[in-house]
DNA sequence: TTGAAAGCGCTAACAC
DNA sequence: GTGTTAGCGCTTTCAA
């Protein structure tokens, strides 16, 4: 890597004199400027990353802090937050709580001490659960932003990207109630988690809003996923009646099926199934799933686009909580 | 964020002194030592990260470039590079190709302006079909190491962590045969890559090694993902006397079992199948499906180690390339 | 039109 | 035992 200095030194000219033909000033000669530009892209001079945050106390990085990278949804919204910040001249270091709190907490202090402009993060579920919040005011006194996407703090002010994971549950059950399910089952795999709390709520709301088609619903709450499918087929062995499944997790929707298709249930016919996953299960999958798409790299995007907006501003802005739209992609589980 | 001046001012010694006393320089008075720590843990200091990086010409950061993280097998390398480098001191900052030469050139040069002290990378897809390397070769030049791993390039001397593709299919297909298979489908979905063609090469040499079986293999390759399991089923439909498929990329191992499956099949007693998925794919698989099984976290675990040591040693180092195991988990779809 | 110098936060050689 | 100073690579004010 060559330095202003040497180039300088190459030139015959003052470091200065070179920085600022480099960027464009007026106050240098014409001819110097194209000499200058012509050494520097002869020694392929590229400005220190780091002399440059250092001087501007920006380091055009964000720390993207994620719960579990092997969860398809999360991997989505990488992509999308890679993507976006590429795009937008930051780079991004990545971090993986694996859902504990400690590491999450770890890498907020570590990544605080200059090494990123602010933090895009999903909080991890242990944190959720024992309701961790002080290692978020901690960076926010510090003035440095975060903002949460999907499984956020309700009594943290900050931005957020979500999803409306109430009304998207809600719809989804709707669609079975009006398919004529009776009994419908929600497999809950997330019980911990601020949306999963929602998406079940959503679930329970649409079964009272539709009290007069009759139909009920029944939570099944599992714990850890290594028995998923035992546990699922267990389940439909002693509800000989269900007739709907609502999964509101990633994967559940597709073991369900998978159950259900093994126990012998013609589907969509005697049984409707919709999943909360994504495209990804799609080809793994027969009859084709339907699911809530979650726009996850949608998801991605805007949090960048919200986070770098704040970043850039001169003002203080007032935090901003934007929900994403989701879609219902009816396939060939539910009728 | 505190610095070292703030807390010079505060203390009524002078910079150095605090920084000596924080790196536990026994050039400063006990008593000094123990003021200076205590008032810096209580505001809190923490060293710039970007002064730091800006004094020692080194970032503490590894630049990781993944070709599509939404493939499985990379999100758990990913994964297995984050663990280990967390473990060792250092940040990664990520970067996602998403198989583009153009992406993959850019990320590179981008974070060659002293971002980071090292790359791990594996190789996109349009840069192994248009064989391109300069890109490489400019990174090497200036003295930034770069590591290999999965999709390499063997004209490029670097250091480099693979799977002994040819011996794991070589095994995989060894297998079928053993169990008596006659008829094996070879399912390529990525011929254009290096392992693609390893692996493939392994499936051709077991079926000349056991001719004495009168085992035969045709290969199906397919050009895009899309139309996988339509291509699959017609596949099967036009060959009949299949009996054996090695799928040798991460999902049509699945897909083919599914399709088998539908068009009923008894598996394995009718067909056995190994697929290179990962255990990610198991929950949606009945009967589970056979694999190759990667360790895609310990070819990341393995990969930070590599490189860190290059980094921190002293004198230069040969290049190492490192064969990481591999295993057959024989499940229930196979004999 | 060009250059000198200060400063971002830190360390370390050297002086006191 | 403590302080001064230079320097990492860069931008920017101010002086020439």
């Amino acid at each position: 890597m060559i330095t202003l200095k040497e180039l300088a030194e190459k030139l015959n000219v003052s470091i200065s004199t070179v920085s600022k033909a480099l960027n464009g000033s007026n106050e240098i000669g014409e001819a110097t400027v194209a000499r200058v530009k012509e050494t520097a892209k002869m020694y392929n001079y590229k400005p220190n990353r780091v002399a440059l945050s250092l001087k501007n106390s920006k380091t055009k990085t964000i720390g993207v802090i994620i719960p579990d990278i092997l969860n398809h949804y999360f991997a989505k919204v990488l992509y999308g937050i890679e993507k976006e910040s590429a795009k937008q001249g930051y780079n991004i270091i990545t971090c993986l709580s694996n859902e504990l709190y400690e590491k999450e907490a770890n890498s907020l202090e570590l990544l605080a001490n200059g090494s990123v402009d602010g933090f895009i993060m999903s909080i991890a579920e242990e944190t959720q659960i024992k309701k961790k919040t002080d290692h978020f005011k901690d960076i926010l006194d510090q003035k440095i932003p975060i903002l949460m996407f999907d499984r956020v703090a309700d009594e943290i002010d900050c931005d957020k990207v979500i999803m409306n994971d109430f009304q998207v549950a809600y719809d989804a059950t709707m669609q079975l109630i009006k398919e004529g399910r009776k009994n419908i089952l929600l497999i809950n795999n997330i019980d911990g988690l601020s949306v999963g709390k929602l998406r079940a709520k959503g679930c329970y709301k649409a079964i009272e809003d539709a009290k007069h088609y009759d139909s009920s619903l029944i939570e099944m709450k599992i714990a850890k996923i290594s028995c998923l499918e035992a546990e699922i087929e267990a389940f439909l062995n002693t509800h000989k009646t269900i007739d709907g499944i609502v999964a509101i997790d990633n994967i559940s929707g597709v073991v369900a099926l998978n159950s259900a298709k093994k126990k012998g249930y013609i589907i969509p016919k005697e049984m409707s199934i919709i999943g909360f996953s994504d495209d990804n299960v799609l080809p793994f999958t027969s009859p084709k799933l339907s699911t809530v798409a979650q726009h996850s790299d949608a998801i991605g995007e805007a949090s960048v686009q919200i986070l770098v907006n704040r970043l850039e501003s001169k003002e203080p802005t007032d935090t901003v909580i934007r929900t994403i739209d989701f879609s219902l992609n009816l396939r060939e589980t539910t009728l």
